[in-house]
DNA sequence: TTTAAACGTGAGTAGTTCTCACATTTGCTA
DNA sequence: TAGCAAATGTGAGAACTACTCACGTTTAAA
């Protein structure tokens, strides 16, 4: 699955580009990894592709580089600030739940928006390197618990729209799964608090209408 | 990042085991892996390192698994089969809101207890091959965004458990991204209706205590 | 016993990331 | 302007890895 010795963060530090030139040849790069990205997905981009097109040396790209990973870091850092600042920006000015509400709504648009229209973070933010395939397998098999989750709440709630039904089950479903994969990621006692919401949050949304 | 000449799902149809003995070698590969992974993560699994533990050469290894995915898919069926078994099982008999409640709650209990116990389903079911110091920077972000949440959170109710606010706020973002993640993974029209319900039950618990 | 199919082997192929010894360019100082 | 050290540029090749294939061995059935 990969050509790397390890996944250690062996992130040597390299040289910056302190003179102009390499300046631009470092945005050269980086523009050149961000279209391959967009065009093929990182897991696909190639080293010597991205050197090719930026038309620089191999040994160039490792200069400012010390890995694959790091030139994929540099463009997700790009998105990250630039949103961070727009989150800043939204949800400094509420001063009260109304506010909130709007905000909150804006934001989440606003990043679909960015999630549907661009593929570097779509690519970089969404399962980069975790193989296709494998994520429509999870989906399948999600879809299938969902189902169980659906049939129940059909039965509660013979009138309600089963679209909307289905869509809550998954939907329930899916948060479930990333909230998991969140716990095992953080320190055990926040994990744990963070399933505890979840489960109270998802039980309200299934008990009442 | 990878050896695989592309992502394409080459998945080949290799031979199945039908003598006894492959089937008791197919078995030491997959028990090879599993223990591979628990130690080191399936990224770091090496094939020819599966082989050698099973006792069994790399080609015998490649007659039974197609690529490298395979086996790790072949991991994943398990647990997943066997975890819809125990889905089903405790849904089945709910009948009334309180049974769902019930049900509901012990299943989130196991489904933890089991990504915290089984290394094997941890790694092939959370950002696999996902690099671990991205997911790292991206919730190190997460947490940063969600801590403007929090903020107006603290604002809005200064009486309100502070380190619960957090939870929260941490939670409902983290639970945005991954629901853009499954948005864009379907299709269009499934996944807008996927975002307007995270909105909605996001708002309801932004909203309400 | 014969025989065809299933099974087993491991050196070798192809394709990747990353290195390194060396050449060139730049900016600074005398 | 000449001199020079640091920054920058180069690309053949080193080091790994997933995966193949031609050939040898075992199994089960006729």
């Amino acid at each position: 699955m990969e050509g790397l010795p390890s996944n250690e963060p062996k992130a040597s530090p390299r040289r910056a580009p302190s003179q102009r030139r390499s300046r631009e040849r470092v945005e050269r790069m980086l523009a050149a990894a961000s279209a391959l990205i967009a065009e093929q997905g990182s897991d696909a981009m190639r080293m010597g592709e991205v050197a090719e097109r930026a038309g620089v040396s191999i040994g160039s790209l490792y200069q400012f580089f010390p890995d694959k990973r790091a030139i994929i870091w540099a463009l997700a850092e790009r998105y990250t600030t630039e949103g961070q600042a727009c989150i800043s920006a939204a949800l400094a000015v509420v001063s009260d739940a109304e506010g909130l509400r709007q905000a909150f709504s804006e934001l989440v648009d606003i990043y679909y928006g960015l999630f549907l229209a661009e593929p570097v973070m779509r690519d970089i933010w969404s399962g980069t390197q975790a193989d296709k395939a494998l994520r429509q397998l999870e989906l399948a098999d999600s879809r299938a618990n969902a189902g169980f989750l659906t049939a129940v709440l059909k039965l509660l709630r013979p009138n309600a729209d089963p679209v909307s039904l289905e869509t809550t089950a998954f939907l329930i479903w899916q948060m479930g799964e990333a909230v998991m994969r969140l716990a095992i990621s953080v320190e055990r006692q926040e994990g744990d608090r963070l399933v505890a919401a979840y489960k109270r949050m998802a039980l309200r949304e299934l008990t009442v209408a």
